[in-house]
DNA sequence: CTGAAAGCGCTTACAG
DNA sequence: CTGAAAGCGCTTACAG
C-alpha cells in the first residue's frame, strides 16, 4: 500500500487549523478549544492519522518504551511473567520490547547497546543467569532497572523477588512436623541468590529443629541433574523419607524416578515439595505439594517500581520481597493436626 | 545518570569532523576515508556514543522493529516460538516488540494502533486465537505481515503453518496399521484451522482405511475438556482402543484419565497418540507417540518471508507448509513390521 | 486558546 | 571523500 502514512499536517490543513494545535489534540499537553479538539479529532478519524510514536520520542526524550532481558522462556514461569509484565506496562502507556540474553559477554555488551540505541525508558532484567556484568553495564547507563526474581546483591539496582528464605523454611518445617527425619534438599543453583536462600531456609529450619540434612545437592535447577541425584540418594545406605526440591520443574523429574523407576509411592515412602506452583503441579499426575510463587503481586510490584524510576529518577532503589505460599497436595505427608486444606488448585 | 547522552555532534566536535560524517560511520551508508573513519570510531568509544536509533527511524522511514502479536505464553510452545523468532531477528539487526491480543474487538482495534503508532517495520501474528478483524485491518494497514502457525484463509496474508492435515493423517494410519479399528479423535477447535486440518486429516485416513471413527469431538484444545470427553467416551458401551488428541497439552490429561481415573494401561488396552511433541511429551511419565511440530523449520520460514516482504514490498503473499514427523514413543502400539526407532527424546 | 519558530538526532541528496 | 542544508513528524517554549 505505498501510500504515504498521514502526518498531523495533514489533518491541520484538513481540519483549518495549525499542526501544533493537532499536536495538542493527540497529546493532551495544552489546552484546546473543545469544539475544535472535535473537528480535529473527527478529521483525523476519517483521515486514518495515527500519532507517530517515534516523532514523539524524539523530541520528548521518552520512548515509551521497556526492554525486558529474559534467557529462554521454555519455563512457563518466565512466559506468564513476560506476559503478565506486558500487560501491565501496556495499561501505563508503554510498550515492551524483549532482548534474549546469550551467555558470551560480548553478547551481553551488544545487548545494552541495543537498549541503549532503542532509547528505552526502563528495562526489566529477568534471568537467573544474567551475568552481573550486564546488572552493572545497565546501571551505569543510568536506564531505570529492576531485577526480576533474581537475586543479586547490587546496592544500586531495585529489585522484585519471592522471600525464598522464607519459602524453603516453611517448606522444610511442613516436613518436619509431619515427622520426618531423613530430609534431603535437591538445591538450585548455588550461583542464582533463589537457589541459595531456598537452601538456606532448608538448613535454617533443619537447624532449628536439631536435624542433620541427609543431603543438600546442587542441581543446577536442572531436571536431568535432580534426577540422577535422586538416583545416587537412593543407592546409599541411609535413604531420605522426604525430599525438598528447589523447584517444580526439577520436581516432576524426581516423582518420575521415585515411581517410575525406584517403584517407591509417594508420600507413603517419600514425600516431596517442589517450589513455584508451576501450573502443572496441580495435575493428579504429579499433585505436587509446592510453595507457590506469587507471580501477580511480584509483577505489579515490578511494574509500580520501575515506573516510579522513570517517573522520579531520583528516588532510592527498593528491595521488595513478596511472600509465598504453600500449596498442600498430595505429594508431601501431612502433619497430623493440620488440617487438610479443601483442594487448591 | 543524569547527564545528557552523547550524540553525533559531540563525536564530530571531538573528532574534528562534521556530524554527518558522524552519522557516515555509523551507518555505513557511504565511504569515509578509512583513517578519518577510525579515529570517529575511537572517539566515540571513549566518549560512549551508541547512534539513537528513534532519530534514525525518523528520517529512514524504518524503525527497525518488528511486531509480534500473540494471545498467551503458557503454552511453552510459543514461548519457545517468540524466543527463536526474537533471535531470527535480531540477527537481521531488528528488535521484537510484544504486543498481547484480548479478545474484545476494541482490544484488538488498539493493538492495530499501537503498531502503527510504533511504526513496526513488520508484523508476526502468533495466535490461534487473533479475530479476523485483526488480520484484515493489518493487511489494511500496508505493514508487512505474516501469520504463524495460524489457519487463517486471509489470500492476501503470508502465512507459515505445519501441515496439520498430512500430521493428522500420519497419525492416525500409524494407529491403523497397529491393528486399532475403534479410533476416536479429541479434536482441537472447530474455529482454529490447524486444528481442523489435523481432524480433517484423520477422517481422511480412517475413510481410505473403510474405519468409521469412534468419535471426533471438539475439545477446544483445552486440557479439561479433553479429559472430560475421555471419561464420557470411556463410559460408553463400546469403548476406543485408541485415541488421537489434537495436541499434546490435552493428551497428558487424557493419560491422566486414561491411567489415574480408569485404570487402563497404555498402550495394552488404548494407544494415545498427541500433537506437537511438547518437550515433556518425551518425559517417561508421559512418553507420548505425537507429531513434532517443525518450530525451527517455521521459525526460520516465518523470519525470511516477513524479511523478503519488507524489503521487497511488491513481492506476493506466501503460504508455506512445513511437514511435521511423527515421534514414535510408547504410548502407541507400534505396527509390526515397523521398527522402533531408538530411542527418540 | 493558538500560531510561528526552533529543535529533538539523525539521514540524505546536493555541491564541491 | 565530505561539509552545509534540508527535513523526518512531532513537542515545546514564546508571543500574542
Amino acid at each position: 500500500m505505498g501510500s504515504a502514512r498521514i502526518t498531523a499536517y495533514d489533518v491541520a490543513k484538513a481540519a483549518g487549523v495549525s499542526q501544533p494545535t493537532v499536536s495538542r489534540v493527540f497529546s493532551r499537553s495544552a489546552s484546546v478549544d473543545p469544539a475544535k479538539a472535535e473537528r480535529v479529532r473527527a478529521v483525523a478519524r476519517e483521515l486514518g492519522y495515527i500519532p507517530n510514536l517515534v516523532a514523539r520520542s524524539l523530541n520528548s526524550g521518552n520512548s515509551f518504551r521497556i526492554g525486558i532481558v529474559l534467557a529462554y522462556l521454555k519455563n512457563g514461569f518466565f512466559g506468564e511473567a513476560l506476559q503478565d509484565l506486558s500487560k501491565a506496562l501496556n495499561k501505563q502507556g508503554y510498550s515492551v520490547t524483549v532482548y534474549f540474553a546469550g551467555n558470551s559477554s560480548d553478547e551481553v555488551d551488544a545487548i545494552v547497546d541495543d537498549l541503549l540505541a532503542d532509547q528505552v525508558d526502563g528495562i526489566v532484567l529477568a534471568s537467573i543467569s544474567l551475568s552481573n556484568a550486564l546488572v552493572s553495564r545497565v546501571r551505569k547507563s543510568g536506564i531505570p532497572c529492576v531485577l526480576f526474581n533474581r537475586g543479586q546483591s547490587d546496592p544500586g539496582t531495585s529489585m522484585v523477588t519471592a522471600s525464598n528464605f522464607e519459602g524453603g523454611k516453611q517448606a522444610t518445617e511442613f516436613l518436619i512436623k509431619a515427622g520426618h527425619k531423613r530430609i534431603a534438599h535437591l538445591a538450585g543453583w548455588r550461583k542464582a541468590l533463589n537457589g541459595v536462600d531456598r537452601r538456606d531456609g532448608f538448613l535454617a529450619a533443619m537447624e532449628s529443629a536439631g536435624l542433620n540434612p541427609l543431603a543438600c545437592v546442587d542441581c543446577h535447577f536442572r531436571r536431568n541433574v535432580a534426577m540422577e541425584e535422586t538416583r545416587k540418594l537412593f543407592a546409599q545406605n541411609e535413604v531420605p523419607d522426604a525430599l525438598f526440591v528447589a523447584n517444580d520443574h526439577m520436581a516432576f523429574g524426581v516423582l518420575e524416578v521415585l515411581r517410575e523407576e525406584l517403584g517407591l509411592r509417594v508420600p507413603e515412602d517419600v514425600s516431596v515439595i517442589g517450589y513455584d506452583d508451576a501450573p502443572m503441579a496441580s495435575w493428579k499426575t504429579f499433585d505436587l505439594t509446592t510453595v507457590r510463587q506469587p507471580l501477580r503481586q511480584m509483577i505489579d510490584a515490578t511494574a509500580n517500581t520501575l515506573l516510579n524510576e522513570i517517573t522520579n529518577p531520583s528516588c532510592a532503589p527498593e528491595k521488595i520481597e513478596i511472600p509465598g505460599e504453600l500449596i498442600v497436595r498430595g505429594s508431601a505427608r501431612i502433619p497430623t493436626g493440620t488440617a487438610r486444606p479443601k483442594a487448591q488448585t
